[in-house]
DNA sequence: CCCTGATTCGC
DNA sequence: GCGAATCAGG
């Protein structure tokens, strides 16, 4: 599989776009991501929003001093937000969402909604056990190219328990 | 475990 | 130039 002048505008566009190397790779077909990163090292498209990383070549320094202002020259972005849409609000037994004043240290700190937005609350199902995230977001968290499904969400979890169990059983 | 990109290295 | 293997971090 050759990189033809048009597979290589598509590749700058997907890297452009903000896909990974793995979902670029996906699309594309025929090609791994890592021929994807190989090829878009090669093309100088590398340097992309990357925050996850205080500098590249954390392996090795060798007098890259001027080199990191270079790098690190970029505007401060605001918070990401990992998927709201998946989240699975909870309902407090006052009525209240999970907010940052109700958070427990045992209950799930998956964002909802805009920080900045009025009703932006936390997940708040309850943890494992001193974790940062229930199960659900705490793998969700660490696969966001794995296949999305929306129906697979878990239902709105209730701490009242009253109400929480009136589903008949089959069996 | 899964994922991400970065770099190395044989072809 | 290419990409698998490897590396380093989350």
């Amino acid at each position: 599989m050759a990189w033809n002048d048009e597979r290589v505008e598509l590749l700058k566009k997907l890297w452009a776009e903000g896909l990974s190397a793995s979902q670029i790779a996906s699309r594309m077909g025929g090609v791994t991501r890592n021929a994807v990163i190989g090829k878009v090292h090669r093309l100088g498209l590398s340097g992309r929003a990357t925050p996850a990383k205080p500098q590249r070549g954390c392996r090795h320094h060798e007098g890259d001093v001027e080199d990191a202002r270079l790098l690190g020259e970029e505007p401060p972005m605001k918070p990401i937000i990992p998927e709201p849409e998946f989240a699975a609000p909870v309902v407090l037994e006052g009525g209240d969402l999970a907010t940052v004043a109700t958070l427990k240290g045992n209950m799930c700190k998956w964002p909802i909604g805009d920080p900045t937005s009025d009703d932006f609350h936390f997940c708040g199902q309850p943890t494992p056990a001193g974790k940062s995230y229930c199960p659900y977001h705490a793998h969700l968290a660490f696969q966001p190219s794995a296949q999305r499904r929306p129906e697979r969400r878990p239902e709105p979890a209730r701490l009242a328990p009253s109400e929480a169990h009136r589903r008949r059983a089959a069996g």
